[in-house]
DNA sequence: AGCACGCCGACT
DNA sequence: GTCGGCGTGCTC
């Protein structure tokens, strides 16, 4: 790519056109006398199209060469007066481009915010923007670190490595740590990136890093904030005008300049990971490069690490642990329940006798309960007693769950919902139960049980109204709701110091999906929910309801013994060939029709399978399938799929990746290439 | 994405 | 003969 500051000696320029269809492919330019020295890489503009047409692109390099046979037009006019970015953000779009298998385009689309891509950029007016979050915060004192963590924060520096994991069990004060290197790095003249998982990790985080540095420094940048405000605040980070800037996995894009330090807080989160639609970008990796390109530190912060991040940290003396609570709490201790046995005693619930006493003891002693069942809805599945049909959507292959709140029955996957849902919509008998326990019927049992007792429930399905989370969340922490019931959802970031007792009701549910991820999730679910348990002064408890005591990640969750699960994990991964002993690329075929979408499997699988033997590559570049996707059916489209785990690093990934980009396929034929799958359903 | 060019069927 | 269907291909 060509150097931006020497624009006057060429006399064209390469321009993204933003049309989706053209893809990568760049159009070359006559820069005219009067632009000429006000055009540089990423300059937003308006160029003359095929006959009678002006569409917007992006300027991202420079030549003096012109194909032969090419007649060039010149650019008709500038859109914005500053570039929307650098050349170093380029390569990282770049990057992102090549390494996740798709256009450049679609990246700039995720990336940007959408008042660029208006056909004709109008003119821009102020918007108005209310920082709400931020009212009513003053600056307030540094916290002194803990000695473990002063030791930590020494060790980091002093190592200095370019990316750094922080394993820190749940409560030990990361987030000091955090504060420590932020303070240091503002200090040496330098701006912070902080991500986290969520949004609602987001504006808590943002709030106290406001009260610690001033909220005129600090920016936010999420999915939910308003375009008005993302145009704005790009503006301010292009100005450099921002010194912290927060942000769930989009905000990697975010312009900002002169980063020394980014930090990835609850590394070990799936949600880092854009899997639709494309880029399917992990924002860790790309938040990586990011530093790479500033010469900025990255640090991952979790207490239940990636097991691939954690492999590479003990491996290259990144590794930094922090393994006390912070100011003295003790780790919950905990207590795991045969479900078995109490049937065999004649208790047929979703309680056990141990688990309702403990509730009220432990709300009786003035403390609070959380519980934990990760199933959205009511049930598992509706069965027809009539003629024994499961009620499935009719767009996938999955069961129709149904959820009370809305007396309907919903897919999890593609959303559809069927409202009021009386009779069996094989065999038309009104004779639908509902087998399985989700949220939903945990809450009404609850009630039921705990009558004196305040309940509120926490998971996705409140999230629609508009504040109605926050309001909860606040209740939960001023002690006016006794029992906190919720999905995984609730396993995030809650500190409230009066919740003593934790209980999971079904904690089965975490390890079984057929993925080869499944334990390493169902595991950090399990110690991350436990770790809300005894955040204060007095010790907390955490009970696990099983149907298979004898499961050893169980047993591992139960002692929230990460080391030894990791050392169970990598062993299984070894022998499997999963991550981090290679890479996988994931290829899924999709079309209406499931005889052709499976034929393309086949096909383009064999097709890749001779070209890694041509190349002899074989031994390190293994193909598994194809074969139908655990979930086979998604929004009536008949899905297909193949791995391909590479141990070949970069020239293995791009070896596959170079093979599928030249495979052409008919209209009612969808590739779906996923680089790294944080789930492969 | 648009828009032109192009090569076959049914209409005044 | 010619009006118009939308398949194919190009746009710096």
């Amino acid at each position: 790519m060509q150097n931006q500051t020497l624009t006057q000696t060429y006399k064209y320029a390469q321009c993204l056109v933003n049309i989706a269809k053209m893809g990568t492919k760049t159009f070359t330019y006559l820069i005219g006398d009067t632009l000429a020295d006000k055009i540089k890489i990423g300059q937003a503009v308006l160029l003359p199209f095929g006959k009678n047409r002006t569409i917007s692109g992006w300027v991202v390099g420079f030549t003096n060469y012109i194909e032969e046979g090419i007649k060039v037009k010149e650019i008709a006019e500038i859109t914005e007066a500053e570039p929307l970015f650098d050349a170093d953000y380029l390569k990282l779009l770049e990057f992102v481009s090549n390494y996740y298998f798709c256009e450049l385009p679609t990246v700039l689309k995720t990336a940007i915010p959408e008042k660029f891509f208006e056909k004709n950029a109008k003119k821009y007016r102020e918007p108005k923007i209310k920082n709400a979050i931020f009212d009513g915060i003053e600056q307030t004192k540094q916290n002194t670190l803990s000695p473990a963590q002063q030791k930590v924060y020494e060790e980091i520096v002093r190592i200095n490595p370019k990316t750094s994991l922080l394993y820190g069990i749940t409560g030990s004060g990361k987030t000091e740590i955090y504060f420590k290197l932020i303070e240091k790095t503002i200090n040496e003249g330098k701006n912070v990136l902080f991500l986290a998982p969520e949004i609602a990790l987001v504006t808590q985080l943002t709030m106290r890093t406001a009260e610690k540095f001033g909220s005129e420094n600090v920016g936010i940048w999420h999915s939910s904030i308003g375009e008005a405000e993302k145009y704005k605040v790009w503006q301010n980070l292009r100005q450099d005008k921002i010194k912290i800037l927060f942000g769930a996995r989009s905000a990697v894009f975010a312009p900002l300049k002169n980063i020394g330090l980014i930090i990835i807080d609850e590394s070990h989160d799936t949600s880092y990971k854009q899997t639709m639609p494309a880029p399917r970008y992990d924002s860790r990796l790309v938040a990586r490069k990011l530093a790479e390109l500033h010469g900025a530190n990255a640090i991952l912060g979790s207490a239940t690490p990636d097991i691939s991040d954690y492999y590479e940290a003990v491996n290259s003396n990144s590794l930094f642990t922090l393994k006390e609570r912070y100011q003295g709490a003790e780790l919950a201790c905990s207590t795991v329940i045969d479900m078995r046995t109490e049937r065999f005693e004649g208790n047929f619930g979703i309680f056990s006798k141990y688990l309702i006493q403990r509730i009220k003891e432990t709300i009786d002693e003035g403390h609070q309960v959380i519980l934990l069942i990760n199933r959205r809805g009511f049930a598992n599945y509706s069965q027809c007693m009539s003629c024994g049909e499961v009620v499935m959507c009719p767009k996938c292959a999955i069961p129709l769950i149904y959820h009370k709140q809305t007396n309907s029955h919903k897919c999890h996957f593609c959303g559809s919902e069927i409202k009021n849902l009386q009779a069996c919509p094989t065999c038309n008998t009104e004779a639908l139960e509902n087998f399985g326990v989700g949220v939903e019927r945990v809450e009404k049992i609850a009630q039921e049980i705990f009558e004196d007792y305040t309940i509120a429930r926490f998971d996705s399905d409140i999230l629609g109204k508009k504040n109605e989370h926050i309001e909860i969340l606040n209740d939960f922490k001023a002690g006016k709701i006794n029992i906190l019931i919720g999905t995984q959802m609730i396993a995030k970031g809650l500190d409230n110091k009066n919740v003593t007792l934790v209980g999971v009701i079904n904690a089965d549910l975490s390890f079984n999906l057929p993925d080869y991820r499944s334990t390493e999730r169902g595991f950090s679910l399990l110690t991350q929910v436990a770790g809300r348990s005894g955040r204060g002064e007095d010790r907390g408890q955490v009970i696990f309801q099983t149907f298979n005591s004898e499961n050893d990640y169980l047993t591992l969750a139960k002692n929230q013994d990460y080391e030894n699960f990791y050392d169970t994990e990598l062993e299984v991964r070894d022998t499997l060939d999963y991550p981090p002993f290679s890479k996988i690329v994931r290829v899924i075929l999709q079309s209406k029709n499931e005889f052709r979408a499976e034929h393309a499997a086949v096909e383009i699988a064999n097709r890749l399978n001779s070209y890694i033997e041509k190349l002899s590559l074989s031994e390190r570049l293994i193909l598994l399938g194809p074969s139908p996707c655990v979930i086979e059916k998604i929004r009536t489209e008949y899905r297909f799929n193949f791995l391909v785990k590479n141990k070949l690093g970069d020239k293995g990934h791009f070896t596959v990746l170079n093979f599928l980009k030249q495979v052409i396929l008919p209209d009612d034929i969808k590739m779906i290439v996923d680089v790294d799958p944080s789930d492969i359903l």
